[in-house]
DNA sequence: CAACAAATGAGATGCTTTTGCATTCTGCCA
DNA sequence: TGGCAGAATGCAAAAGCATCTCATTTGTTG
């Protein structure tokens, strides 16, 4: 069983077209487990450290980013200092965001990506890319607006 | 008509409870005459020195922040490098970006409002605000996707 | 016009992310 | 299996953006 996860990592990573290195095979090992889903950098350099796996800082940007090109991640750029990275599973969503906790839901809504593509169409674009995100309270009696 | 234009600056900037001082002021007024209507504090800096008004960036960027608190100026995050603000019309807006020019174009949808706080019901979630921004190539023909 | 508080400018500082380079590791082939 | 070329890593330095510190200047009010 864990074998064979290890060995999906390995081949993701290798399918990539790069090496299958200790540091890597960790990250995203990382992230398939994560429950939060959606990390920092610096999460992932903290929660590898507690695992006993000390990989530098400079590495886990490096390899995060070259995840992202192999579209094994995807990065978010929520407000307030840093990239947030989550596993790529391959379908689109977008994200709500708790300004007091947090907390990152996901949804998908195709009547908001069918719009997208009729206002890009009336103004003239192409649709490479589209980043939208509400931020609000969540459910957290402790978050509730005061 | 000038010297309208010119008071209706020093009264938003005293009814935010500011001085009027001459940074704020010239600051204010380029934004208000800005072709692009979406600048970066650095293009702000840059601009005014090409008018001949050296006004430090740190200054820039202070009175921008406050003009955002005293809701005279919206900031947006659009991806890579700067914040980009703009002045605050009271009408709210998304944007479609175009990531070979840069090029910026402004939309409302009335559906995607709607369902973001449907969404946002459905999650437990107020909505406090939200960002979209759709990335593409624009129509200039420079820009088509290659 | 004096007096005080607020604002500015210049540079230091902080934070996130990237980069350079010496060292170490992988993948591959003899 | 041993060895080698190229890729990857770690560390420290640098870069990019934004904010802060503090001495000096400016705006406001009486
Ligand atoms: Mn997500
Ligand atoms: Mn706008
Ligand atoms: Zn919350
Ligand atoms: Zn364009």
């Amino acid at each position: 069983m864990r074998g064979k996860k290890d060995m999906m990592s390995g081949d993701d990573i290798r399918n990539a077209g790069l090496k299958v290195t200790l540091p890597r095979v960790k990250i995203l090992a990382l992230l398939e487990q994560s429950e939060q889903g959606h990390v920092s950098a610096e999460d992932v350099y903290k929660l590898l450290l507690d695992a006993g796996e000390e990989i530098g800082l400079a590495t886990i940007y490096r390899v995060l980013t070259q995840f992202e090109s192999a579209g094994l991640v995807t990065r978010h750029h929520f407000e307030g200092g840093q990239s947030v990275f989550e596993l790529d599973r391959g379908e689109h969503h977008d994200h709500i965001v708790c300004i007091k906790c947090g907390r990152v839901e996901e949804f998908f809504d195709q009547t908001i990506e069918d719009r997208q593509q009729e206002i890009a169409k009336e103004k003239g674009f192409s649709v490479e890319a589209h980043a939208l995100t509400i931020y609000g309270y969540c459910k957290d009696p402790a978050c509730r607006a005061s």
